[in-house]
This record gives structure tokens, sequence and C-alpha cells, in this order.
RNA sequence: GGCCCUAUGGUCAAGCGGUCAAGACACCGCCCUUUCACGGCGGUAACCCGGGUUCGAUUCCCGGUAGGGUCACCA
């Protein structure tokens, strides 16, 4: 008897029938197969995404593929509806799969894409390399574990299972018979050939974006099936992205450190290496330091942060993108209205230090993004976001009629310099909020040009003068006449070039009328607000203000 | 601590043996302008340090330093 029939019993399936059920893709030279491994139950945050980008890019450029696998071989609980929220708000970036788990089963030859139902398939391997030698039983308790990190601590060796440390890699069969018999638990570790120190031979990988890479061998006793059963993360893509194909494997730096170990699992079970990316992280700066960004403390990790803002999900996406391949922003400039897609991505573009998340950047993205939308999409989108997050906003843009709505989203963009004022919904809503009259407010400030008087008087000589046809260039000769009579000057420079000769210049009067409409100093063209706010409540509002000025 | 990754202005970044070291964001100034925004023009601001190699190093080599990552029966 053997010991992997002892440990696994009889196992029906074989390496021969795996491969003959999962055969090599019949794809073009050159497609890539990517794939997203999540664990169920992490949500879905910006480093997830810029890695999902990279793999859909890489997919689709190549008319290859993107599959999405469920890792879920932790212990730790899986997250009720967790699949269709990674599935969902990948989606809701653009990113969809050809393949894998679905909102509603799976779809493709290579699953179960669940890495939880993929036991039997493990087996075949562990059993392999048991027999071969290459992997052992471990009976190691975790206080012996423990014991034997602290002695490697005082001696200075590396911690770890490893060569003398590894009480049970030459176990007898006996041995392990009886121990097994007896219900002890035990893991599954492989049996590294590499060695530690002096004798470590050195491996080299072709990052596709990092160049060559040289580290020294793995020499670790790494555990591949844990007591459970259920193998690590090692073993399971070692495994899973040779069956399922996978040509590019793209994830995070903090990869690169268990390279070796996967290096040597490749090689053992005799299966070609994929080509690896390793990205760079997304760092945020902390206390003047770069670190990491993270997920349980920074909440700027979380793509609900930026949702709950009112970043539009377009804007992100191009942020992300522009930090994702250096030349997407001179692309971008220099096609301001093209697909997205049809930006050529490239894997050799991308930085590999890791890039600090600046929202100013964002901000300047967005802007331009919104720009391209239409003043009906805005609509749509800043009302979905106050259905969401601000009820009071959402009641009232209902109140409102979509016309007026969209003619405030609309103002001066569509000039031959458009303006770029929004940004993120809340601030966009913040934008047109002097429209409605329940955030509309009258505030206590005049320019410091104008006295309390002259700003009585403006308002009485322009609502004596205000008629709602005049067109914009009528309506402003207007207040220029009432700039004149007060003694304001008529063009600014002339005040800027003779101060002494006036109390101000045009700007300031209109000042006093813009703060009378709108309750702030800056806003877009009076006089397309005055069109939009209709003469009533025109005639209402500067009243009102006249009368807090008395 | 071992191993690995990274190192150009405040931020993102081109450049990879000879450049007055691109560009974008931010910032400042000017122009345009009824305010703001947009746009235009201009400006401040950078090759981590030390050794080599070379006629010449930001670029190549070595050594430091700094920052990051990783050293789990988590991924």
């Amino acid at each position: 008897m053997k010991l992997s029939e002892l440990i696994f019993g009889n196992i029906d399936l074989s390496r021969e029938e795996l491969e003959k059920k999962y055969p090599e893709r019949n794809f073009p030279e050159g497609a890539k197969v990517t794939r997203l491994g999540p664990s169920p139950t992490g949500f879905i945050h910006l480093g997830n995404l810029y890695g999902a980008f990279i793999d859909e890019r890489l997919a689709s450029q190549s008319k290859g593929l993107i599959y999405l696998r469920i890792e879920d071989t932790d212990d730790k609980r899986y997250v009720e509806g967790a699949v269709d929220t990674i599935i969902d708000s990948l989606s809701y970036f653009d990113i969809n799969f050809d393949e894998g788990v679905t909102k509603d089963g799976e779809l493709g030859a290579y699953g179960p894409y669940y890495q939880s139902e993929r036991e039997d398939i493990y087996k075949v391997y562990v059993k392999e390399l048991l027999d071969k030698g290459m992997a052992y039983p471990c009976f190691l308790k975790e206080d012996e574990i423990e014991a034997i990190r602290e002695l490697q601590m005082s001696k200075k060796d590396n911690p770890g299972i490893y060569g003398e440390y590894a009480k049970y890699r030459d176990i007898s069969f006996e041995e392990a018979k009886k121990r097994i018999e007896s219900g002890e638990e035990f893991v599954i570790r492989l049996k590294s050939s590499g060695h530690d120190g002096e004798a470590a031979k050195y491996i080299s990988v072709e990052d596709a974006i990092r160049g060559n890479l040289a580290m020294p061998e793995n020499f670790q006793d790494t555990v591949i099936l844990k007591k459970n059963g259920i193998p690590t993360y090692h073993f399971a893509h070692v495994v899973d992205d040779h069956l399922m194909r996978t040509t590019h494997v793209v994830r995070g730096e903090e990869w690169l450190s268990s390279l070796p170990v996967h290096v040597e699992l490749f090689d053992k079970l005799g299966f070609e290496l994929p080509i690896y990316c390793h990205t760079a992280q997304l760092m945020k700066m902390d206390n003047g330091n770069k670190r990491k960004l993270s997920k349980r403390k920074d909440p700027e990790l979380s793509l609900d942060y930026y949702k709950e803002l009112g970043y539009h999900k377009d804007a992100i996406k191009e942020y992300l993108l522009t930090i994702l391949n250096s030349n997407f922003e001179e692309w971008r400039i220099e096609n301001p209205n093209t697909d997205w897609r049809e930006f050529e991505f490239s894997l050799d573009k991308m930085s590999t230090s890791g890039a600090l998340f600046d929202i100013n950047k964002l901000d300047d993205v967005s802007k331009d993004v919104l720009l391209r939308k239409s003043a009906d999409e805005i609509y749509d989108f800043l009302l979905a976001w106050a259905a969401e997050y601000d009820i009071e906003a959402k009641n009232t843009l209902e109140k409102y009629s979509a016309g007026l709505i969209k003619s405030a989203l609309d103002m001066g963009r569509n000039d031959a310099k458009p303006r770029k004022d929004l940004i993120n919904a809340s601030q966009i809503f913040d934008f047109i909020s002097y429209f409605f009259d329940e955030y509309f407010q009258l505030r206590d400030y005049m320019p410091a040009e104008v006295s309390k008087e002259d700003g009585i008087d403006i308002l009485e000589k322009y609502l004596a003068s205000y008629n709602h046809e005049d067109d914009n260039s009528l309506w402003f000769e207007k207040i220029r006449e009432i700039a004149d009579e007060l003694g304001y000057a008529l063009k600014p420079k002339d005040f800027k070039k003779n101060p002494e000769n006036f109390k101000g210049h045009v700007g300031h009067v209109s000042t006093v009328i813009r703060l009378a409409l709108v309750g702030r100093a800056q806003s877009p063209d009076i006089w397309t607000i005055q069109q939009l706010l209709g003469e009533t409540v025109l005639r209402e509002r500067v009243a009102r203000y006249i009368d807090e000025l008395k």
C-alpha cells in the first residue's frame, strides 16, 4: 500500500484524464487568457479594479478571454451574496467575464470555477507528488512550530519548516500510517529540493512588467494541503492556472516573494510557467511616507467611497487608466472623444513603482469625462446618486422640472470654450442648488467697492429696467447704464487704470445682482441664470435682498 | 533581521551614455473676461548619496541610504 492511498483512498481521476478534459485552448497565436481570482469575502476595491483592467485589456485586445474564478480556499466565512457583488461592481466598470462564475451558475468548460469544488482535482496532483517523494504528511503541532521558530530566531536562521527543521520530511510509511490511523491531524508539505543560504541556486523569471527577476530558489517545505484537505493558495494557483490554461497571471507585487514557491511547484508538477505580470501597489501618503493602501484603514481604497462622493464610474476608469499606462493621458488629449477601448494598452508602458492616489488628478480627469456626457446622462447620473446617498437632494430634484435641471447642468457647456464646472455628483448638486428655493440662501455679503446704499440703488434700478425678453447684450447694456449712473466704470480696465475716478466697475455691480439671484459671488453667466429662473422668482429674490439690505 | 521590489519637481511621469532633463495635475503670475469656470501665455520646482567604467553619466557597474513588500495550515 502506498502512502497516498492511505491518505486519499482510491482516486479515480488521473493526470491524463484531466489533461484531456481541460485541453489547450483553441485560440489563435498570441491570444491571452487571463483571470481574476477574488476571494468571496473581500469586496472589490481600487486595487482589484486596477488589476482587473489589466486582465480585461490583455484578454480583450488579444481576442483571448478573461474568466472569473472564486478563490474560496480559506476557512474564513463565505459572505452571502459576495459573488454577485463582485460581478456587479466589476460590470459597473465595464469589466465583464467571458467564462467562469456568473450570477447564476458557471459558464465554460474549464470548471468548476469555485476552488472549493475542485478538491478532487487537487488531490490527483498531491497524490502524484506524494508518490514521487516530492511531498509528505507533516504532523507538526502549532506549538512545535512555534518552538522551532524560536529556536531559529535564537540561531539567526531563517524561520520556517525546511531541511533539518522539517521533522517529518523523511517519515517512514509505518510511522505515518500509525499516526494517521490514530486520527492525528496533518498537513501535506512540499518536500522542497531547494537550498537555503550559500548553497541556494538562483532562479530567474521574466516578468512582463518588471523584466528579469532573479531570486534565490525556494527552500521551504511549504504547506500545499491544509489539514482540512483544502489546498493553500500556492497549490491551487499552480494547478488551476495550468488546467484552466491561463497564459497571463496578473497580480500585485506582494506576491513576488512567493514566486519561488510557485516556480518550484510548476516545475515539480511538470507544468509550463505562465507569464507573470506583477503590478505595483497603489500607495497613500501617511505621515510623510508612502505606504500601501490598506483596505482596513483607508476608506479611499473602497470603490463605494468614490461612488458616495459622486464620482462617475468613467472618471474612476479614466483615472485608473492614466496611472496604468503612462501614455494614456497623451492619447486621451489627442482623442478626446474616442472610446477608451481603442487605446492600445501595453504591459511595458506600466510603471513598476507604486503610484500615490491623487484626488486632484481624479478631479481633473473627471471634469473632462463629464464634459463628454450629455446633460441627459448627467441628469440621470445625478438623480441615481441622490436616490442612494442624499434623499433630501433627490426629493428636491424631483420637485423641479427635468428641463430646468438639465439646462442648469448644461450652462456654458456648449460654447467654443466649454465650461468644466462639473466634477462629482455632490459638487454638481451644490453647483446648481441655487435654482432650488429650499437650497437657495441669501448671503450677508457685499463687494468692498459697493456701499449698502449703492447696493440697494443697483438692485432697484435693475428691477425697474428688467425685461425678461431682452437678449444678453441688450440686458447687459442696461447694467452698464446703471453702473455708469452710480459712478462705476463701464469696463474693469478703466477702473484698474484710474481707480480714483470710480467707486468700482461694472463687475462689482454685476456681483450685487448675482448675490441677489444666486446667493453667491460666483456663478455662470447671469443672463442665462435669469432665463432659467424665470421672471417671477427673479423679482422675488431681488426684492427679498433689497429688504434684507434695508 | 533574511529575501525581494522601487528610487527623476508637491503628485503622476517621459527620457535609458552627450537633452537648456518632455508632458499632465497642483501651485503662482499675466492675458481673456461682468464674477467664476474654460482657454491662452509665462513662472517656481527634480535626476537619493558615494565610488567606479567612460572623453562624457540621470542613464551602465558596485556599494550605501531611504521607502515599500514579504517571511501563515490568509489570499
